[in-house]
DNA sequence: CATTGGGCTTAAT
DNA sequence: AATTAAGCCCAAT
């Protein structure tokens, strides 16, 4: 039972730290790599519990539109846009485009 | 116990 | 390609 769910962060947790700088992941990809392909909305409420100096790449995560799932001009929005650019995205509103060549 | 709202998704227009 | 509607699941109220 909540073991389930414990369970069920640790491996979002761990999909999410193997992801590599440039990569990017839908929440419901990622809910499906953590064994749980229905739960696209509770890897949102653990990536928005995540402390604020985590490690973890939380950046890379984006809605199955490839885009930043937060409203354009909130400051959540403005801290993931800034991260993803700063791995090379070119970011046009809330949408993630083709990343610049290294 | 029912309602509501989230860093969502998919299918159908 | 853009918008809408209906699903989904947990936690907080």
């Amino acid at each position: 039972m909540n073991q389930e769910i414990d369970d069920f962060k640790t491996k979002v947790l761990f999909v999410l730290s193997h992801l590599d700088s440039g990569e990017v992941i839908s929440y419901g990809e990622l809910a499906r790599q953590a064994e749980h392909p229905n739960h696209a909305r509770q890897v949102g409420q653990i990536l928005k519990r995540l402390p604020r100096d985590t490690q973890l790449p939380w950046h890379r995560v984006v809605n199955s539109k490839r885009q930043i799932s937060f409203s354009e001009g909130s400051a959540a929005y403005y801290r993931q846009k800034i991260a993803l650019e700063a791995e090379g995205w070119i970011i046009c509103g809330q949408r993630l485009l083709a990343k610049e060549a290294p």
